[in-house]
DNA sequence: ACTGTAAGGATCGTTCAACAATCCTTCAAG
DNA sequence: CTTGAAGGATTGTTGAACGATCCTTACAGT
C-alpha cells in the first residue's frame, strides 16, 4: 500500500453509511439518555413503529441492539422496557468505574496526551455551574471520566466506558435535582487533572478512589430513598 | 413477600426462555469459537436462514446482536462476515486484559472466595495436558482468567471478559499450534493460583502483568508471521 | 495493457401481511 | 378474596415481495 492510499483509510468510518436499525437505535438512545422514556417505560413494538415510519422487523434489530448495551430489557412476549437499575447494578457500575478510571491514571508518571480534553470538560463544567446549567454540568462532568478512561488507550475500554456512563445516565434522570449530584465533584475534578498535570498518576489514582466512593454512596442513598420497593 | 416465595427468586432466571433470535446467536456463537467458520467467512443470510430453519429476518436480529459482541462484522449491503482481527486488536485486547485481571487481584489481601475454581481451572489444564489434548488446555486457560476477572465481584466486568476471550479465540484457531502457546503458561497459572492462595495479591499482579505481556508478544508475532498482509 | 462502461445476476435492506403463541384485562363464579 | 374462563391486545416468527446495492462478466475504447 502507498503512502498516499493509506493516508485514507482513516476516511473509512466517514464512508460507511449506517443502516435504518443502527440510525432508529440512535435515535432511541439519545432519547432514553435525554430521560424522554423514562425507565420503566415500555416501548411498544407498533406504536414506536408507526412514529418513526419504520416496519417492525426493523425496529426489533433496533431493540436487540439496545437490550446488548443494557439500555432496554426483554421480556419474552411481554416487550421491552427502558431499564430500571437496581441499587446492586449502580454498585456494580460503580465497581467497574472504580477499577477502569483508577488502573487509566495509576501507572501515569507524566502528562498524559489527551489532558487539554480533560481541562477543557473541567471549564466546560465550571462554566456551565456559572451559569447554573446543571445539565450541562452534568454532562461535562460525564466527558471529565470518559476522558480519563480514554487515558488506557484502548478503544475497548473507551466503548466499555461509553456504556457504562450511559447506563448511569438512566439514574441521573430519575433523580430531580442534577446540582446536588454534580456540583460538588466540581472542585475535585480540577485537582484530579492539577494532579495529572503534576504527573502525579497515583495521586489521582486514590484521589479518584475516594470520588467514586463518595458519589457511589450518595447515588445509592438517594436511590434508595426514591425508590425503596426496589 | 413471604419467606417460602422469597426463595423462589432464584429461580426466576431458570424460568426466562429464550427467544429464536437468541437461540440462533448462540448456534452461531458456539459456531466461530470453536472455528467451524474461520474470520473472515462470508455469513450469507438465506444459506444460514435455510440451514438453521430460521426467516431471514429473525437471523438478522441474531446477526446484530454477534455483531454488537465484536465476533461479526457488518458491511452495508455486503453482509455480515466472521471478525478478522488486526493486530491492533490483539493489543488493544491484551490492554483490557492486563487492566482488568491485574486490578481484579491487585488489592486482596487474603485468598479469595472462588480460590477453589481458579484452582480447578489449573487442573484441569494440567490434566488436559497430561492426556496432550492441547485444545482442553486451552479452554481451560481461558477458564482460569475468567475466574480471575471474577474476583472482582462485578457482573460487567465477567460479561466484558467473557467478551474479550471470545474474541480472542479468534485468534486462537487460526493458528495451528494450541499447545506452542498454551502449555507454556501452564506452570505460571500455578504460581500465580498459588500466590493468591498466600494472600499475596500484589504478587499475582505483578506475575499476571509480565504473564500477558509475554503472551502478547508471543501472539502479536506469530499473528503478523500468519497473517503478514494485515 | 489499462480504464471505462454496460448488462445481468446475486444478495442485502426493508417493508408488509399474516398467524400462532403468549400475555393482560375483564368479569363471572365459587 | 381467590379461581377460572373468555376476549382482546401485543409479541414472535414467518414468508413473500421489491427496490437498492454490490459483484461479475463481458465488451469495447484509448
Amino acid at each position: 500500500m502507498s503512502a498516499e492510499t493509506s493516508g485514507l483509510i482513516a476516511d473509512r468510518a466517514l464512508l460507511g453509511r449506517t443502516s435504518t436499525a443502527e440510525r432508529v437505535a440512535d435515535v432511541l438512545r439519545t432519547r432514553i439518555s435525554e430521560g424522554f422514556f423514562s425507565p420503566g417505560t415500555r416501548l411498544a413494538e407498533d406504536a414506536i413503529a408507526g412514529a418513526l415510519a419504520v416496519s417492525r422487523n426493523t425496529l426489533r434489530e433496533a431493540f436487540r441492539l439496545l437490550t446488548h448495551e443494557r439500555l432496554l430489557t426483554h421480556e419474552l412476549n411481554r416487550g421491552v422496557f427502558v431499564r430500571v437499575l437496581t441499587t446492586d447494578d449502580v454498585i456494580d457500575i460503580y465497581r467497574v468505574r472504580k477499577l477502569v478510571e483508577c488502573a487509566a491514571v495509576r501507572d501515569l508518571t507524566e502528562p498524559p496526551t489527551g489532558l487539554d480534553s480533560l481541562l477543557a470538560a473541567v471549564s466546560d463544567g465550571a462554566a456551565a455551574a456559572e451559569q447554573a446549567d446543571w445539565r450541562g454540568l452534568g454532562t461535562a462532568n460525564i466527558r471529565f471520566h470518559q476522558v480519563i478512561a480514554s487515558f488506557t488507550g484502548s478503544h475497548r475500554v473507551d466503548e466499555l466506558m461509553r456504556g457504562i456512563l450511559a447506563e448511569l445516565r438512566l439514574v441521573f434522570y430519575v433523580m430531580q435535582d442534577p446540582r446536588w449530584f454534580h456540583e460538588p465533584y466540581l472542585v475535585r475534578n480540577g485537582e484530579i487533572a492539577a494532579r495529572l498535570q503534576e504527573g502525579d498518576g497515583a495521586g489521582a489514582a486514590t484521589m479518584l478512589a475516594v470520588y467514586l466512593d463518595d458519589a457511589e454512596h450518595q447515588l445509592v442513598g438517594a436511590y434508595a430513598n426514591h425508590n425503596p420497593a426496589e
